[in-house]
RNA sequence: GGCGCGGUGGCGGAGAGGCUACGCAGCGGAUUGCAAAUCCGUGAACACCGGUUCGAAUCCGGUCCGCGCCUCCA
């Protein structure tokens, strides 16, 4: 099946088609470890996982790269607040952000380079366009000159009046040209440096990417992704450097950027106190719930995340695990993921589309009752399949429905507690005593549990 | 000011010139000791004003509302 995508350098869709078919190669911007993410930064995580995923079962061999950035005045900036170590900064950080970010699903890339890891060969790209005549020094900077580049502006469709006009601060003196951008810039003793032919210093933010995708994808490569804050400035000068270093030619084919998140029906901000990190969300709800509702949106339209939200997604959840803990005893097999799924996702990745095929691959699993083993296993097998492209439906049903939120302040009823309550009122109910089970049944929906009784028992699960 | 995105039923959210998804919630029914779960059925929408067209939620123009970006520093 041939995979559309859109294009954010022709702002339209196009037919996906791989510069190497056996080697499909994907970079995708990652965060700067200088604290949690925010739902903001899980969105592209999970979108560019989805695609991934698809590219996986679409082509043989795809090369994932996803970069952290260990170093940025941001993160500068954190350890002179909190008189922290720069390095233990950017340690703990990731770590929690590989934690976070597996428990929205979301697979490890296939590399994942560090900033720091490649200070050698970002000098070397920096070199590279002073001597094409792309770049200067000056006081201690090393700038990338705009006017070298004829084509400047084509992704963000800035022209330079327009950059000009817009710049919010005073020229620096150092710039030869007011839309210059910095590649490396001097360090002081308290800022990290690295010796550089410009004197010992830091790089410029956006040289970083240019030089990883370089080691690790190569000159030329497939897709580019990230949110859509990043177009302007940092992809617009990736751009600029990589085309410079190694031809028009040169870079991502296709550029791929996901929509902006509110929160709660307003932009998230600092100050408005509605920033909602993915560490904090994964006290209070499953990974997974996360997950689905951010794809419950399509990937490049603005969304608003919120509690509400959050919620539905979980109760959809409920459902889906319910439909396979129904099926429980039945063996899965293996199974091509139904078609619908498949060209929704292969039309720009339209997850909500995706997501109402996978509803309707549930609805048929509930209603083959009586039908034969052979069926049963065979829908079962295509809902789990679906779900697995999808980054959804991965885990055992039961340990989805004893799942307990780990921030509630009393741990609540112990699944072994539970088990006694309902084999007292199984026994009760044996009697015919209902108001004595029905006494039981109250006590366990006070602490959030629910029961469900069928002919072969009575099963339970955390709201 | 410049560039750009969006406004769909009570809610979330696809689609896109005639076939009007899907989910949540609601309502009616089946089932159940009663529930829960499941199943069956069901009402309900395309911000506003013009235009094009046999036909517009979908195309065009305008209005209103919401939002993003406008380098290096923050």
């Amino acid at each position: 099946m041939k995979l559309h995508i859109h294009d954010t350098l022709t702002r339209s869709k196009t037919e996906f088609v791989p510069i190497d078919a056996s080697d499909v190669r994907m970079y995708v911007c990652g965060p700067t470890v200088y604290d949690h993410a925010h739902i903001g930064n899980a969105r592209p995580v999970v979108v560019f996982d989805v695609l991934s995923r698809l590219l996986r079962r679409l082509y043989s061999k795809v090369t994932y790269v996803r970069n952290i950035t260990d170093v940025d005045d941001k993160i500068n900036a954190r350890a002179q607040e909190s008189g922290e170590d720069i390095r233990e900064i950017t340690t703990r950080t990731t770590d929690i952000f590989h934690r976070d970010m597996a428990a929205l699903g979301a697979m490890t890339p296939d590399v994942e380079p560090r900033a720091t890891d490649h200070i050698v060969e970002m000098v070397r790209m920096i070199e590279d366009l002073i001597a094409k005549g792309n770049a200067y020094a000056e006081e201690g900077h090393a700038l990338f000159s705009v006017p070298s580049m004829p084509g400047y502006g084509q992704l963000s469709k800035l022209d330079k009046r327009d950059i000009i006009a817009g710049a919010r601060v005073d020229i620096a003196p150092y710039k030869r040209d007011p839309q210059d951008f910095v590649l490396w810039k001097p360090s002081n003793d308290r800022q990290p440096g690295w010796d550089s032919p410009w004197g010992r210093g830091r790089p410029g933010w956006h040289i970083e990417c240019s030089a990883m995708s370089l080691v690790h994808l190569g000159e030329s490569f497939d897709i580019h992704g990230g949110g859509l804050d990043l177009i302007f400035p940092h992809h617009e000068n990736e751009i600029a450097q990589s085309k410079c270093a190694h031809g028009a030619h040169s870079f991502a084919k296709y550029w791929m950027h996901n929509g902006y998140l509110m929160s709660e029906g307003e932009k998230m901000s600092k100050s408005l106190g509605n920033f909602y990190t993915v560490h904090d969300l994964l006290e209070e709800y499953p990974g997974e719930a996360i997950r689905l509702a951010l794809l419950k949106s399509h990937y490049r339209q603005p969304l608003d995340f919120t509690k509400d939200g959050l919620r539905e997604a979980k109760t959809d959840l409920d459902r889906f695990y319910g439909g396979l803990r129904r099926h429980t005893g039945i063996d899965i097999g293996p199974a091509d993921v139904p078609v619908e799924v498949l060209s929704a996702l292969c039309d720009d990745l339209n997850t909500p589309a995706a997501l109402s095929a996978l509803h309707k691959c549930l609805s048929d699993l509930n209603t083959a009752q009586g039908k034969d083993l052979k069926d049963l296993k065979d829908l079962k097998s295509r809902l789990l399949a679906a779900g697995q492209l999808l980054g959804l439906l991965t885990q055992d049903p039961e340990d989805w429905f004893k799942w307990q939120p780990a921030g509630r302040a009393d741990a609540g009823l112990s699944d072994a507690e539970i088990n006694t309550l309902i084999l007292a009122r199984t026994e009760a109910r044996s009697n015919r005593d209902f108001a004595a089970s029905d006494r039981i049944r109250d006590t366990l929906a006070a602490q959030d549990v629910v029961l469900e009784d069928s002919a072969s028992g009575t099963i339970w699960r955390r709201k």
